[in-house]
Formats: structure tokens, C-alpha cells, sequence
DNA sequence: AAGATGTTCAACCGCCGCGGA
DNA sequence: TTCCGCGGCGGTTGAACATCT
């Protein structure tokens, strides 16, 4: 028995989808399935390997693929199952369903596994500035306590974990503080205006670089507290003022 | 304004186990 | 028993984009 090789590379297209294969791809899988990966491509007319298109499939175009922001719930399992299983993402996957292998491999690397690090650690790293990334935000879901206009914020501890609201947790001064669950709306980054103030949910703070110094809306007033942008390295201490500023000392009010 | 640097994630690569010939 | 293609898996890469300097 002689074999044609596998994946042929002569004239085979690579690099990102464009959304006209997608298309040609999802609509013959729907007509014939995929028992057959390798005659795939050659059938349904794409210039792709059989390893190109199941990849595809699977990673993006599966219907029943979940997209957005991992929760909490999902962001905990993979840790879990982590530590029992190691890099066996597949297996991990099969417990999240609707999460692929390579999404979960991502995420481990791209945020929890800095994440474990620095609460092994029990330290934050003082030399990460953790951006909020708007590239980020505009590929997330609309998880609600995501990090979505505070880009100008810059912090002197790894944020990560709030950024992704998996224990609503920050470092305050060298001490891990709990966050309570807060609403997108809390938190915005206009110039300071009256008629912009008085439309503000009550639970909001607004911060800005145009802002006066040393001043904020917080509850709808104005309040002075130390401008987290005249130093990079003071931001947190900004948060840990309001946060004292609340009447709490290490415990963050409720928004 | 522009180059440097950091982050994210889709996609590729290479290896492995399974099963058919 | 051996060979080899296929499907599946984990590691890695690089383009795109955001942010910093």
C-alpha cells in the first residue's frame, strides 16, 4: 500500500483564515462532517492541509465553541486541574465545555500561570507595570469587573488577577485585599465636568488625567486624594487612599 | 510622532500512539 | 512484525495591536 504523504505543502496555503475559507470550510463540514480530514480540503475546494483545516474547526469554528473572557469558575478548574495533571490541556479542555485546548493553553500562559507565580511568591513583582490593554478589551466579552476605561492607571504590583476578576483580588501596600464584585460602570475616565458628574451612577469614581490634582468624583463628589499619575509607582497608593478614604482600612467599601 | 517594548492568541510544527495493510 | 498515514496533542512562533518612552 503506497500513501499519498499527508499534508502535501506544495501550493498549500498558510497563515490566518480569511473569512471566505471559514465559510467554505463550516459549510461542507455541515454537509459531510469531517471523517476524513486529510481528503477535506481537497473536496470542499481549499488550498489548505486536512492538519490546517481541523485545527481551524476546532479551535474557531465549532459551533458549539464558547467565546470571551473566561469566568472565574472556568479560570479556577484549570488551575485545579493543573496541578494534578500538568500541560495535559486536552484533558483539562474536556472539562470545560466549549474551551479548546489551545484557548486554555493560552490563557495558562498569558495570565494564571503569572498569576500562581506571584501568589507563590506571596509577593507582588515592583517591577511590573501591568497596562490595561485595550486590545484586550476590545477582543473580551463584556465580563462585567474587567478593567474597561482606567487604561491611563498605571500599577506598581502585577494586576492580572483583577484585570481578569478571578479573585477579585489586588496588593494594596504589600497586602493581598479582596475586591468586591464592581459593575463596569464604576469605572470611568472622563474630564471632569458637573453635568458629566451628576449623571454618574452613585457607585462611581471618575479619574482622569485632566483632572485637577490630587482630586477625583467619587460617590459623586469631589473628593482630593493623591493623583495617581504624577508617579507611576503611586498608583496603588491613589487606590489605597480611596479605599482608607471609604472609612475601611483594609477593607475595600461596596461599590 | 515614532520607535521600542510588552501582550495576546491564532496558527504552525513536530512528535507520538493507534490502527490498518 | 513492521511500516506508515492519520488524528491528536503540547510547545512554540509571529503578526497584530496596545502602551511606553
Amino acid at each position: 500500500m503506497v500513501r499519498t504523504p499527508y499534508c502535501d505543502k506544495k501550493g498549500l496555503k498558510k497563515g490566518p483564515w480569511t473569512l471566505e475559507e471559514d465559510e467554505i470550510l463550516t459549510s461542507y463540514i455541515n454537509k459531510h462532517g469531517h471523517s476524513n480530514w486529510r481528503a477535506l480540503p481537497k473536496h470542499a475546494g481549499l488550498l489548505r492541509c486536512g492538519k490546517s483545516c481541523r485545527l481551524r474547526w476546532i479551535n474557531y469554528l465549532k459551533p458549539d465553541i464558547k467565546r470571551g473572557n473566561f469566568t472565574n469558575e472556568e479560570e479556577e478548574t484549570i488551575i485545579k486541574m493543573h496541578e494534578s495533571l500538568g500541560n495535559r490541556w486536552s484533558a483539562i479542555a474536556a472539562k470545560l465545555p466549549g474551551r479548546t485546548d489551545n484557548e486554555i493553553k493560552n490563557v495558562w500562559h498569558t495570565h494564571l500561570k503569572k498569576r500562581l507565580l506571584n501568589t507563590n511568591n506571596n509577593q507582588p513583582n515592583s517591577n511590573t507595570k501591568k497596562r490595561v490593554s485595550k486590545q484586550k478589551i476590545k477582543r473580551s466579552d463584556s465580563n462585567s469587573s474587567t478593567l474597561t476605561t482606567a487604561s491611563n492607571c498605571t500599577f506598581s504590583s502585577d494586576f492580572s488577577s483583577q484585570e481578569k476578576n478571578l479573585d477579585n483580588s489586588i496588593i494594596c501596600e504589600d497586602s493581598l485585599v479582596t475586591m468586591p464584585e464592581i459593575d463596569e460602570s464604576f469605572w470611568s475616565e472622563t474630564v471632569i465636568d458637573d453635568e458629566i458628574s451628576s449623571t454618574m451612577p452613585s457607585n462611581s469614581m471618575t479619574v482622569s488625567n485632566d483632572l485637577p490634582d490630587q482630586q477625583c468624583i467619587f460617590n459623586n463628589s469631589v473628593e482630593n486624594f493623591q493623583n495617581p499619575f504624577d508617579n507611576d509607582d503611586d498608583g496603588m497608593d491613589f487606590w489605597y487612599d480611596v479605599f482608607i478614604k471609604s472609612g475601611e482600612s483594609t477593607e475595600l467599601p461596596e461599590f
